[in-house]
RNA sequence: UGGGGCGUGGUGUAAUGGUAGCACAACAGACUCUGACUCUGUUUGUUAAGGUUCGAGUCCUUACGCCCCAGCCA
C-alpha cells in the first residue's frame, strides 16, 4: 500500500498522520472502498514560501503515497486580499516543485452551497443574524479568562433572520452593518465558539465571481465544507488552526454532511530568515530586496531563481520530516539538501571570483593547448570538453599566501601546486606595486607533469587549485549571496527595534568573475559548478543571450575555512 | 492567569511498557588532479522530581519551560 521508497535515505519513520491515516482506513467504515484524499488549501494573497512546501509534499506525497488523490484549492473566501496574479503563481509553483493535483478548485466554487446551508441553520433556529459593530461584538465576546455575553440579537424569529439575510446578500446594508452567526456557546472556554460569524458584508469585487456577492464565508464556514464536498478523507493543516477543529466537527454534524478528519501539524521555521507572509510582503515593498523571487527570499519562487532544484527542496522536506513539536530548521539542511542534488548533476567549471594574474616564465608567448577537462567526475555519461591553456593564467587570490601557515596546501613563494588539467608550477617571485599590493606571481611550469600524462602520475604535489587562462577567458557578473539575516531569529530582535535591524548589509556582492569559455555559453537556468568554489545558477531575469549573470545558490563545503576561522578564534 | 498543544544529542525526527535508533551537523582518519564527493570511525540525548512496574522516553502525579487562541483574516 505504501511506497517506502518515497522516504528519501536511511530508514523510512512513518509519521504520526501516516501512522493515523493508516488506522483510520483499518478500522473506520465510512472509509471502506475509498482512498486517500488530501488538499492543499492556500490563500491567494501572497507567494508561497518553503513553510508551503512542506505542507505540498506533506499533502501530494500523501496521496502519492497511498495512491490517492490531492486537489489544489484556493481559499478565496476574503476578496480584499486576493488576486489573479497569486493564483498564477502559487499554480506555477505547485507545479515546478513536481506536483500534479487531481482537480483545481476554488472555495468560490461553493459560495452558492454555503450560501444554502447558512439558510438551513438559519431555519433550524441556529444561525442569525446580528447588528453588532466590530467593537461591540469584541467587547460581547468577553477575554481568555471571561466569558462571553450574549448578542442582543440572538433571539430574533426565524422570519426575521431569514428576511435580514436575504436583505444582506441582495446588498441593501453597508460593509460591516451585519453579520451572520452561529448560536454555539458564548461562554465555551475556546473563542472559536463563542457564536462564530459566518457571513460578512463584503461590497468588493472578486477575482472570481467578480460583483455576484457582497456577502462572503468567513474561513471556518468555508473549509470544512469545501472539504466536504470535495470527499476530503483528511484535511490536513498547522497547528494554529487546532483551536478550530471543534467548529470544523460543529458544522459538519450540524449540517449533517460528510466529516473529513481535521488534523494538524506543526509549521517550520527557519533560521536565518523570517517566513510571514505579512513580513516577506514587507520586505518587497520597502525594497529590502528585488521582489517576491529575489534569489534571497524563502520564497519558492525566489529559491527557484537562486538556482534551488524541485528535487532539492523534496528532499528538504523529507529530512525535516512532520510532526507537532514547533522545530525551527538549521537553513544548512537546506543548503545541504540542494549540495547533496547539485553533486550528481551539475556539470563543473573553471571560474576565477577574485583574479590574481600568473605568467609562466617558461611557457612559450602565443601558445595555446587545449587541455581534457571531466564535465563531471560524478556522472560518467558527462562526457569532457577542451579548455585552453596559456603563458598568462588568473588563479584565485587566496589561492596563494606568502607566509602561509604550515597546513596550507596551495601556492605560496618556491612552493608547487597543481592547475588542474594542467601542469604543476612553482613560484619564482611575487611581483608588487609600491605600496606592496600583489600584481603577479612569476612562475615555471614543469613540462612533464602535463595531466593525463603517463610521467604526470610519478608527480605528487599536495594541492590543486583551478585557474583560466587570461586571453582565451570570458568574464561575467557572479552575484554572491550569503543569508539575508544576520540572526539566527531575524524576529528576536531588542525593544525599539524589528526583524528590519537584523537584515545583513551584505547578502549580496557582485564580483566580475573571470571565467573557461563554456560558462559564458551557458543558458538562463543553467545549473554548474564552479570548481572548488559552489553551486551556480545563470539567472532567469538578468541574463542576456551570450551574457549570463551568475547567481551563487550555495558555496561548496570548505574544511580549509573552518579550520583557519577556528585557529582564528581559539 | 481560561482553553488547546508541545518538551528525546548541536538541529530535526523514530522507538506494541523490553538493547534509546536514523538523518543532518560536528570531530577524527582514509581516499582524492575539487581542502568537494565518497568511505570508515567517534562524540553528544529522553525538561525536572516523585510514583506504578521485574522493567518507563512511553503509564500516573506534581512542577518547570515553550507555542497557539480574545479579526467581520486565513
Amino acid at each position: 500500500m505504501n511506497d517506502a521508497s518515497d522516504h528519501g535515505s536511511g530508514n523510512a519513520h512513518k509519521n504520526f498522520i501516516e501512522i493515523e491515516i493508516e488506522k483510520d482506513f483499518a478500522s473506520k467504515q465510512e472509509l471502506v472502498g475509498r482512498t486517500v484524499y488530501t488538499r492543499f488549501p492556500p490563500e491567494p494573497n501572497g507567494y508561497l514560501h518553503i513553510g508551503h512546501a512542506k505542507s505540498i509534499c506533506l499533502n501530494f506525497g500523501l496521496a502519492k503515497t497511498y495512491g490517492g488523490h490531492c486537489n489544489l484549492r484556493f481559499d478565496d473566501t476574503n476578496p480584499t486580499k486576493e488576486s489573479e496574479e497569486y493564483v498564477n503563481s502559487i499554480k506555477t509553483d505547485v507545479n515546478w516543485l513536481g506536483f500534479q493535483w487531481d482537480k483545481l478548485l476554488y472555495a468560490s466554487d461553493y459560495f452558492e452551497q454555503l450560501h444554502d446551508w447558512a439558510c438551513q441553520l438559519i431555519r433550524e433556529g441556529i444561525a442569525f443574524v446580528c447588528d453588532l459593530n466590530a467593537d461591540e461584538m469584541r467587547e460581547h465576546r468577553g477575554t481568555l479568562t471571561q466569558p462571553g455575553r450574549n448578542s442582543p440579537y440572538r433571539d430574533r424569529s426565524i422570519e426575521e433572520n431569514l428576511d435580514l439575510f436575504a436583505r444582506m446578500k441582495k446588498g441593501e446594508f453597508p460593509d460591516g452593518a451585519k453579520t451572520l452567526r452561529a448560536k454555539i456557546d458564548m461562554a465555551s472556554p475556546n473563542l472559536n465558539l463563542r457564536d462564530p460569524v459566518l457571513y460578512r458584508i463584503m461590497h468588493a469585487h472578486h477575482h472570481r465571481t467578480g460583483d455576484a456577492w457582497c456577502i462572503y464565508p468567513m474561513y471556518d464556514w468555508a473549509h470544512g465544507q469545501s472539504d466536504s464536498i470535495e470527499g476530503i478523507t483528511h484535511s490536513i493543516c498547522t497547528l494554529e488552526f487546532e483551536d478550530h477543529r471543534p467548529l470544523y466537527d460543529w458544522f459538519c454534524k450540524t449540517l449533517r454532511i460528510y466529516h473529513p478528519r481535521q488534523m494538524e501539524f506543526a509549521r517550520m521555521n527557519l533560521t536565518y530568515t523570517v517566513m510571514s507572509k505579512r513580513k516577506l510582503l514587507q520586505l518587497v515593498q520597502e525594497n529590502h530586496v528585488s521582489g517576491w523571487d529575489d534569489p534571497r527570499m524563502p520564497t519558492i519562487s525566489g529559491l527557484r531563481r537562486r538556482g534551488y532544484t524541485p528535487e532539492s527542496l523534496r528532499m528538504f522536506c523529507e529530512r525535516i520530516g512532520v510532526a507537532r513539536f514547533s522545530s525551527t530548521i538549521d537553513v544548512v539542511v537546506l543548503e545541504g539538501s540542494v549540495r547533496d542534488h547539485l553533486n550528481t548533476i551539475a556539470p563543473r567549471f573553471m571560474a576565477v571570483l577574485d583574479p590574481i594574474k600568473v605568467v609562466l616564465t617558461n611557457y612559450p608567448e602565443g601558445q595555446t593547448e587545449w587541455m581534457d577537462a571531466v564535465n563531471n567526475p560524478e556522472d560518467p555519461s558527462g562526457g569532457s570538453r577542451q579548455i585552453p591553456f596559456t603563458r598568462e593564467l588568473y588563479i584565485e587570490r587566496e589561492d596563494f599566501m606568502e607566509t602561509p601557515p604550515s597546513k596550507f596546501f596551495r601556492l605560496k613563494p618556491a612552493g608547487e601546486v597543481r592547475l588542474r588539467y594542467g601542469y604543476v608550477i612553482q613560484c619564482n617571485e611575487v611581483v608588487k606595486d609600491a605600496e606592496g599590493n600583489i600584481l603577479e606571481l612569476r612562475c615555471t611550469f614543469d613540462p612533464t607533469t602535463k595531466s593525463g600524462s603517463p610521467t604526470a602520475i610519478e608527480r605528487k604535489v599536495k594541492g590543486t587549485i583551478h585557474w583560466v587562462s587570461a586571453s582565451e577567458s570570458a568574464e561575467v557578473e557572479v552575484r554572491l549571496y550569503d543569508r539575508l539575516f544576520l540572526s539566527e531569529n531575524p524576529e528576536d530582535a531588542p525593544a525599539g527595534k524589528t526583524f528590519l535591524d537584523n537584515i545583513n548589509p551584505n547578502s549580496i556582492r557582485v564580483v566580475r568573475a573571470k571565467v573557461e569559455p563554456e560558462v559564458a555559453k551557458q543558458l538562463p537556468g543553467a545549473k554548474v559548478q564552479f570548481e572548488r568554489n559552489g553551486y551556480f545558477c545563470a539567472d532567469v531575469v538578468d541574463s542576456k543571450p551570450g551574457v549570463p549573470v551568475y547567481n551563487r545558490i550555495v558555496s561548496l563545503k570548505d574544511a580549509w575555512a573552518r579550520m583557519t576561522t577556528r585557529d582564528n578564534k581559539a
